[in-house]
DNA sequence: ATAGGGTTAG
């Protein structure tokens, strides 16, 4: 038996069956036999197969030879410990060659198995891994699994653990995600749980770094909650902004079992969100729809999130979902608190809120911490602080504890309407609750101290937390506040409310917590610089020495203080310096820019500072705009106006709602520059109304607009149908400045100037419009002396001829009115030709204004 | 497995 395992142990595995081994190769030195085949793989390989082929014959004979059962599994056992032997040795080949006799010789795998010596097994697979022969490693695991051995059960605890090491080395050293997923389907193969190889968080987040979705969806197929990994892997995709790749994931998750996934809808509904693309959510929400499923609560709730800036849309939603019959939840009412708070709709905030205060008497629904911090904003964004307060007391008695999320809110509350005392007791408040602040809460509060231009507060307060650490009661606090608080209470109003005791007596924690300033402590001090830039620059070095550095932020509001300081130089030194620093300037930093130079009647620079963003594709905001239209007092000539118009052309493109009220003025201020060297009687220039207004100011300034167009001055026909009267006034005038403005420029009035004031074309005449024809009639001929004539006309009528038309004086208006006014009632509106009334301002009467002294461009 | 927060321009 000796002599047999010699044979078989030895490395002379080639030599016939019969033949007698060498003394040299009877004593195994698995290093000396092992070290030149390892150097030649191939080699190796195909010497092993064949010698396996002829030891398995000779095995084969061996066994059949014993042929008593006692014996066999005597013999069986003898394979076995040699089988390890060789396997601690490295030998797997030989390993699987006895494996395959023995199953040959009709023994069962489990049984050679469990005779095996699982340590030697063991630590033959660890040495074997270490060497990184983990694809050796895989063949000969292939072959025993072949045979119908259970693989896994060859590792013990420290070869398990090699073999993770191994995956671990393998996947931080791959370059394609794709190659660790065929690894990990191997050995899934071989009866591995790829999880327990490689924390499966670890590979999605290679997949989904390297864009691969492919891989991670081959990945994820390998468990059997293959549903719920996707959804990981859409997630992670969201994370990284890559909603291509997470739509693909999607695809191969929508559906299970015939009908859609609800999670994976709802995940990459979420995703959209997290990639900012919420108009896709809609359009996988309407697919969905489509499906004829109804989605479920998760669904509804993360697509009113993800399009909680919409508040219309979220509004619509919800009221889908109670069609559905979906009941909505906490979260869905948490969502739609936000959503107000994004459009700053208190009023609508409180209703939901009540409404959730009412279910919640009832038992159907328990508000949460969410609920109220996220009210707690609302108002704080509000400036409503004492309601914001009272939210809190609300959630006092509710037994919900404020986190730091609230208190941060409420802090802002009070921070917003200025008030740096409240801000400071609601602070120790907190304290005093045991909720320690982090540096944004801290920053919050120096923020209060500048809302309430306390600016030197603000420092003695950072100096304090960076000195001291935060400490409830600081000294700024302890000495200042007690005579503050009174002065400062009556003027809050907060006397009240103040039922804490605010001095002294109070347990504090004896901890100091440290405080550790950020990169936005330092902006809100700068902000506190007031105008100093000398000491908002000694800030940011300060920031670099905390290992902060400046943001964005920081030399936007620097390039403040220069504009501040009518350093319009030193504020654009600063843009160009960002630009060199590869620190991006955005909207607001433009805009900062624009706004030192509006300030600063720079304003050609400000709108070239307007096309260098839009080359740099930086989206103008409505502060953009509204800072270049506050400019209004500079916009003097004609170019000018149009290059304002063109703003607000531009503003409206891009989907801004007209805040038209610069505009207006600045038209307005222009047109009436018209007239403003014949003020005899300053008084009836000013009779309108403005608040009459009730048209949309759009159409006004589209008239306006219309009418400057370059080269328009051939056609002198002004439609004022539509608009109030004082839009009516200043379309007209806006004409004739223009007109002045050419004439002065050498352009001569080729016409007659054609004004349509009403037209009178339903039964609906309107009666405000009705004083227009007077209106404009009184401004030309009184304030202008200009020759007006009036007349009606029929639509279908040729305009340009003169043979209809009923030349009628001023004072014969009224008498146009009533007679059109008459048959309204009878006849049917639709069929009825509409009559127009127009009035003519002759070429002629337009010279001699022209011509008239004192009448000129004004400046 | 959902949801909430601070800094800048107006």
């Amino acid at each position: 038996m000796r002599d047999a395992i010699a044979i078989l142990a030895s490395s002379s595995i080639t030599l016939p069956p019969n033949s007698t081994p060498s003394p040299a190769t009877t004593t195994p030195s698995n290093q000396q036999s092992l070290s030149p085949a390892s150097k030649s793989k191939s080699k190796k390989f195909s010497g092993r197969k064949q010698s396996l082929k002829s030891t398995a014959a000779l095995l084969h004979s061996t066994v059949r030879w014993n042929t008593s059962p006692s014996r066999q599994v005597h013999r069986l056992k003898d394979y076995a410990e040699l089988a390890s032997d060789l396997a601690e040795d490295g030998r797997f080949s030989d390993l699987l060659m006895i494996a395959e006799s023995v199953v040959v010789s009709g023994a069962k795998p489990s049984q050679f198995l469990a005779m095996l010596n699982l340590k030697s097994v063991s630590a033959g697979i660890s040495r074997m891994l270490e060497d990184g022969k983990l694809e050796r490693l895989i063949e000969v695991l292939s072959g025993l699994l072949k045979l119908g051995f259970p693989v896994v059960k060859l590792f013990d605890g420290v070869a398990f653990e090699s073999l993770r090491q191994e995956c671990l080395r393998r996947f931080q050293n791959c370059v394609q995600p794709e190659e660790i997923v065929s690894l990990m389907e191997t050995l899934q193969g071989l009866g591995f749980s790829p999880n327990q190889l490689l924390a499966s968080s670890q590979v999605i987040k290679l997949c989904v770094k390297r864009r691969s979705p492919g891989a991670a969806i081959r990945y994820a197929q390998l468990f059997p909650q293959m549903e719920t990994l996707l959804c990981t892997v859409m997630i992670e995709f969201g994370k990284k902004r890559d909603l291509v790749s997470a739509l693909n994931v999607f695809e191969v998750s929508k559906r299970s079992q015939g009908s859609p996934n609800t999670y994976a809808y709802r995940t990459i509904i979420d995703v959209c969100g997290l990639c900012g693309d919420s108009m896709k959510s809609r359009s996988i929400y309407e697919e969905l729809l489509s499906c004829k499923f109804t989605p479920n609560i998760y669904v509804f709730n993360s697509l009113m999130n993800v399009n909680a800036n919409d508040l219309s849309f979220t509004l619509r939603i919800y009221k889908q979902m109670q069609r559905f019959g979906v009941t909505a939840d906490l979260a869905s009412y948490n969502i739609l608190l936000k959503s107000c708070c994004l459009a700053a709709k208190v009023e609508l905030a409180l209703d939901i809120y009540r409404q959730t205060k009412y279910l919640e008497s009832t038992g159907d629904l328990k508000l949460d911490v969410f609920t109220y911090s996220t009210m707690i904003k609302v108002l704080a964004d509000a400036r409503m602080w004492k309601m914001a307060l009272e939210i809190k007391e609300d959630m006092l008695s509710a037994g919900v504890t404020p986190n730091a999320i609230t208190w941060l809110s409420l802090i802002s509350a009070c921070a917003n309407a200025g008030l740096a005392e409240q801000s400071i007791r609601l602070f120790e408040e907190m304290l005093q609750a045991g909720c320690e602040p982090n540096s944004q809460c801290c920053n919050i509060l120096l923020h209060a101290c500048v809302e309430a231009r306390q600016y030197d507060r603000a420092f003695r307060l950072f100096r304090s937390w960076k000195e001291n650490g935060i400490q409830p009661v600081s000294t700024d606090f302890k000495l200042k506040t007690h005579n503050i608080i009174s002065a400062d209470c009556s003027r809050d109003g907060f006397s009240a409310l103040s039922d804490s005791p605010v001095t002294s007596e109070v347990q504090y924690h004896t901890k100091r917590l440290s405080f550790a300033p950020t990169t936005a402590t330092y902006n809100i001090l700068m902000k506190a610089c007031g105008t100093n830039y000398r000491r908002a620059k000694a800030l940011m070095d300060e920031m670099k020495t905390e290992g902060l550095s400046p943001n964005r932020i920081s030399w936007s509001i620097l390039m403040d203080i220069y504009g501040g300081l009518g350093n319009v130089k030193g504020a654009l030194q600063i843009l160009r310096s960002m630009h060199q620093a590869g620190i991006q300037p955005d909207v607001v930093t433009y805009t900062t820019a624009i706004k030192a130079c509006v300030e600063h009647k720079h304003l050609e620079v400000a709108f070239s500072l307007l096309s260098e963003m839009r080359r740099y594709q930086i989206k103008p905001n409505m502060v953009t705009y509204d800072t270049l239209l506050r400019a209004r007092s500079q916009y003097g000539s004609l170019h000018q106006v149009q290059q304002c118009l063109a703003i607000y052309r531009d503003m409206r493109k891009a989907g801004y709602k007209p805040n038209d009220y610069y505009l207006k003025h600045l038209i307005e201020e222009w047109c009436e520059g018209v007239i403003q060297n014949r003020t005899q009687n300053k008084g009836q220039f000013t009779p309108i109304d403005d608040t009459a207004d009730s048209g949309p100011q759009s159409l006004l300034l589209d008239k306006v607009a219309e009418h400057l167009k370059v080269g328009n001055v051939e056609s002198l026909s002004i439609d004022l149908r539509g608009l109030s009267r004082i839009e009516a006034r200043i379309v007209v005038l806006a004409v004739l400045r223009m007109i002045k403005e050419k004439y002065s420029t050498g352009n001569m009035v080729e016409d007659d100037l054609w004004i349509i004031t009403e037209g009178i074309s339903g039964a609906g005449t309107s009666k405000n419009s009705s004083g227009i024809t007077e209106l404009i009639t009184k401004l030309l001929e009184n304030d202008l002396g200009l020759e007006v004539l009036s007349a009606g006309s029929r639509e279908s009528s040729n305009i340009e001829s003169d043979s209809e038309l009923l030349s009628v004086s001023s004072t014969e208006i009224k008498e146009v009115l009533k007679q059109s006014d008459l048959p309204l009632k009878l006849d049917s509106p639709s069929r009825r030709p509409a009559v127009l009334l127009r009035l003519k301002v002759t070429k002629a009467s337009l010279h001699s204004w022209l011509q008239r002294k004192g009448v000129s461009v004004s400046e």
